[in-house]
DNA sequence: TTTTTCTAAGTTGTATACAATCGTGGCGCT
DNA sequence: AGCGCCACGATTGTATACAACTTAGAAAAA
């Protein structure tokens, strides 16, 4: 995050895709070029190079004279991202188990350990928890040593999911239920039990897709 | 292929990209900017958005201030993306069982007569046989009906994927072997039976890989 | 009033020019 | 002779200017 931009348009480039994560930028915005340089300096060329690395990881849709747009799904493409994500981070968490650390693997249980006091204490603001949740996820998706695989989860899926994820505030029986299901798969991880933790994190995805789909049902019902 | 380029920095894209596939480019030979010019004409403006076009897609190599390289994978990059591709495309087949139409199925059992027909007639150039892999597998992937799995084998690994296997002709016995494979794979399809042909793709895949680091390292041992 | 067409403003694609940065070769020092 | 430093050339990053396309709105016809 506070990396040094060695360049003006990778700095732009961070700078908007946090703010489409955010929501600042709703789906189906509008990104003019022009807009961009009045709003960040510079000049036309960065703002360009920017836009095409976020066309590049799918948070905006670019169509050739008539601009880009920040990127809006429906609700058939979340659900493929899902279905793709499913079967990604299974993976990850079943080659997490055989080639983990037993450093990691510790490293892990002290995580889920913060969690638990964060939530105890009843602090546990959602933003805060939504962090650890990422972070679990990444520290997972870190330890199945493949490279590919955790840049395609964390440089183009991730993001996607962050930003709907952020909108829908977490329903108020989701984190105690979700630390335990991460509770379960660091203990199938540090069994070596790689199918187990597979199995495991599949299920958890499956939840929190199926309470993604209540609340944009919710939310479709508003509109 | 054949696609009516909107725009010159597209068609530059699409030229470099074969380019690289076909390895007239070599893995890490340099892109300069001004050469493309040279080569393309135009300007350098369409040059680079090309250039950053192929980076999206992991092509090219990209360092500020340096210039673009083609990509040069180690072999553990290599498995990497294997490692994913076999989980990816397992899952296109488990969904392609249960998704695909009966015509598409009846046209997958049309290409593969056509396949045997080609090579019975021993005119198999490894060219035209590649061709037909690829064809084969690109149908099943649309068949899982997941536009977004679709995109990220289609889009991302398989450009590298081909990229490797140009160079690297197919031994004299894989043709056959992989049809037949292609063949039991078809079988379970239209079955309906997921889990077969799941199971059937993977180790279809995985023989691939096999046969690539076989090769890989014949050639390691050349040079 | 509705629809269609045309025009014009705005936006993107491309070209050219300038500034900042990196790599290489030669020179001097140890 | 080997190593390090410096300057120059080359290349990329950025800025500005022009051309081509798209879209929105106004005017005219049904």
């Amino acid at each position: 995050m506070t990396d040094i931009a060695t360049t003006l348009a990778e700095k732009v480039f961070t700078e908007l895709a946090t703010a489409i994560v955010r929501g600042e930028l709703r789906p189906g915005e509008r990104l003019s070029e022009q807009n961009l340089v009045e709003r960040y300096g510079g000049s036309r060329a960065p703002m360009r190079e920017a836009i095409q690395k976020l066309e590049a990881r799918n948070l905006v849709v670019r169509v050739p004279h008539a601009g880009a747009r920040v990127v809006s799904l429906s609700l058939q493409e979340l659900k493929d991202i899902y279905e793709v994500r499913l079967e990604l981070e299974g993976m990850a968490c079943r080659l997490a188990a055989e080639r983990m650390t037993d450093v990691e693997i510790d490293e892990l249980h002290a995580l889920l350990r913060e969690h638990e006091d964060s939530i105890a204490a009843e602090q546990g603001q959602s933003y805060y928890q939504k962090a650890g949740d990422l972070d679990f996820h990444y520290r997972i998706i870190k330890g199945s040593k493949n490279h590919r695989l955790h840049q395609m989860l964390c440089g183009d899926l991730y993001h996607i999911v962050r930003m709907y994820r952020y909108q829908t505030s977490t329903s108020s029986k989701r984190p105690q239920q979700a630390l335990l299901e991460h509770q379960r798969i660091v203990e199938a991880i540090a069994g070596r039990d790689a199918e187990l933790a597979e199995l495991l994190m599949r299920r958890h995805i499956q939840a929190s897709l199926n309470n993604l789909e209540i609340l944009l049902a919710q939310e479709e019902g508003r509109s």
